[in-house]
DNA sequence: TGCGTGACCCAGG
DNA sequence: ACCTGGGCCACGC
């Protein structure tokens, strides 16, 4: 499950994000969003945009102010993805179906 | 072995 | 648009 998690996280588009349960759902483990963010969490992958992974709301999965919430709206911010009252607005996530038709796969 | 704990999700209400 | 209950499951104590 780790590679094909992984394989999904390095897909996202710069500038796009995707919540956990649909990187599940790509990866081929429907259901299973907390183990992709175990996933995340444990990975030591180089170079992997963990950043654009968030919750299906907008929001970023850790609490505000702790270093990993910074970390990840600086490398947000840092292509820009901005965020509206602590979420991104949801043109920015990467949705099923009709995302689908405009990004294949 | 058992039970609480998460970088979570979703259908209902 | 927020809250709730149930589902999910690997880990650690």
């Amino acid at each position: 499950m780790q590679a094909r998690v992984v394989e999904v996280v390095r897909a996202i588009p710069a500038g796009r994000v995707m919540g956990y349960g649909e990187v599940a759902r790509r990866a081929g483990f429907a259901g299973r969003a907390r183990q992709v963010a175990r996933i995340l969490a444990d990975s030591e992958e180089v170079d992997l945009p963990w950043h654009r992974v968030l919750r299906s709301s907008g929001h970023i999965a850790f609490p505000p102010g702790t270093p990993l919430f910074d970390e990840q709206l600086r490398r947000l911010r840092a292509e820009g993805v901005m965020l509206r009252d602590g979420r991104v607005q949801s043109a920015r996530m990467v949705r099923a179906t009709l995302d689908e038709m405009l990004w294949g796969a």
